[in-house]
RNA sequence: GCGAUAGUGGCGAAGUGGUUAACGCACCGGAUUGUGGCUCCGGCACGCGUGGGUUCGAUUCCCACCUAUCGCCCCA
């Protein structure tokens, strides 16, 4: 093969692109209602943009950034989440502004990327349906948030769906809790994995979400966030769970839930899928939090924020492993069926007239015979067809027959042109 | 970035150091001067991921690279 995508990349091709546009259409038809509107931001932005916000230390700023040097030697990476670069618009355009209704609600779906080994549902270049709002600190708008994850998730049809839910709490929490960890952790550092050890220093909190066995067991007893929250965020935190026990979605206190992109603090959440298409492992398809402080190290004034985002590569994962079937759109009304090459430009015609008339319509161009062409027809689930030979065309008469029921009757073929509602209710009568 | 496995037509898949690379599906044509199914017949890889090497000769053996899949890391 001469000529591959690059490694990590795929074509979203015919077949596929309809459950892309099923899942896109469902996602603007729930935050429209929300009342989230559309931000379109660049696909790459300035390197800071992202080392600063992600962490220095991130896995994402070390090694994942897909970045490089332009003509003009800016430093550019591809943007590896959607988060920050929301952040930098609002901030370049001045969404804080006192005119602009707060929180200020907007939704993205675009392609992201990140520079690492690809595996089932990991690519490097992929996509993510994400939501960011601006400007109130309310635990209900928290919880609006998780709400609309939980709804667009159902909305695709998952069903064993699982809201893990944590806090970070705010800096001071966070700082408090790093210190006892690390004080209980030290200790016990020769027991732990050779990551484990490594992130000791570098980002303790990681060591929470070790997979390592021997991780796990000295994590089980380790102090926990929830015991070094300020007075503040174990309010911020309580309301949030009462909120969600009073719209009646049910969640999952996970304390050793982190996250791997330094800017978050208080409520972070994740929906998990049980589905098989990752073994039946619990296996995050959304993942958002509050990220109060962003805004202002992205050069904003102080703005509490609160997003979340969705892959939608893992989320098709799901839905093809549990069976789910999208909504599709790409239905076929008419077929012409044109025989002979006489009725090539009348055939053209009625294609064009139904067209314009509203019906997707379709035609044969190899020229084959009427049983190929039906074959095409059945296999393209056209409602109708429209037959035309030598014979109808002197005669101004035209076959229509419905392709489910079999039946078939002869019209006039100008009745097509004018009035091609009324011949199927003529059919069907 | 590390480790493992794999790479044959549009798809699935057999196969061998040596004349014409099975078979199935799909597709196209015919049997059936113009109707979707079934059946039968016929057609469909100057080529076995790419580039080198070994050999009289390689799709088959060796090396490198590329890509995919899985695991690690991490994560959506």
């Amino acid at each position: 093969m001469k000529y591959q995508r690059p490694k990590g990349t795929t074509d979203i091709i015919p077949g596929e692109t309809e459950k892309w546009q099923s899942i896109e259409k469902k996602a603007r038809e729930i935050f429209k209602r929300y009342r989230y509107q559309e931000i379109r931001t660049p696909i790459f932005e300035n390197f800071e943009v992202f080392s600063r916000t992600s962490g220095e230390t991130s896995d994402i700023v070390t090694k994942e950034m897909y970045d490089f040097f332009d003509k003009g030697e800016r430093h550019i990476t591809l943007r590896p989440e959607g988060t920050a670069g929301v952040v930098r618009a609002y901030v370049e355009n001045k969404l804080y502004g006192p005119e602009i209704q707060k929180p200020f609600k907007t939704f993205y779906m675009g392609p992201m990327f990140r520079y690492e080994r690809p595996q089932a549902g990991r690519l490097r270049e992929f996509h993510q349906i994400g939501v960011e709002a601006f400007g109130v600190d309310n635990p209900a708008l928290d919880v609006e948030v998780m709400a609309m994850a939980v709804e667009l998730l159902h909305g695709f049809g998952l069903k064993n769906l699982k809201l893990a839910l944590n806090t970070l709490g705010d800096d001071e929490s966070r700082s408090r809790y790093r210190k006892a960890l690390v004080d209980y952790l030290e200790p016990r550092a020769e027991q732990l994995s050779a990551e484990s050890k490594e992130r000791l220093h570098k980002n303790p909190l990681r060591v929470l979400d070790s997979k390592e066995k021997e991780d796990q067991e000295i994590v089980a007893n380790a102090p926990q966030i929830l015991d070094y929250l300020t007075e503040e965020a174990a309010v911020h935190f309580e309301t949030v769970k009462n909120l969600l026990e009073a719209l009646g979605i049910s969640y999952e206190i996970d304390t050793n839930m982190v996250r791997g992109l330094d800017y978050y603090n208080h409520t972070i959440f994740e929906i998990m899928s049980d589905s098989k298409a990752f073994g039946g492992k619990w296996t995050t398809v959304c993942a958002g939090g509050r990220y109060n402080g962003l805004v202002e190290q992205l050069g904003g004034p102080e703005t509490p924020g609160i997003g979340f985002g969705l892959g939608v590569e893992r989320l098709l994962l799901v839905l093809e492993a549990e069976g789910i079937r999208l909504p599709l759109d790409n239905e076929l009304a008419v077929y012409v069926v044109g025989i002979g090459a006489v009725t090539n430009a009348e055939t053209l015609k009625l294609v064009q007239s139904l067209r314009n008339a509203g019906f997707s319509s379709e035609r044969d161009y190899l020229e084959r015979k009427p049983k190929g062409q039906f074959k095409s027809a059945s296999r393209l689930g056209a409602q109708f067809t429209l037959t035309l030979g030598e014979e109808e065309l002197t005669q101004g008469k035209v076959n229509l027959k419905e392709m489910t029921s079999g039946k078939e009757i002869k019209v006039a073929l100008e009745d097509v042109y004018t009035d091609f509602e009324k011949l199927i209710a003529k059919l069907r009568a």
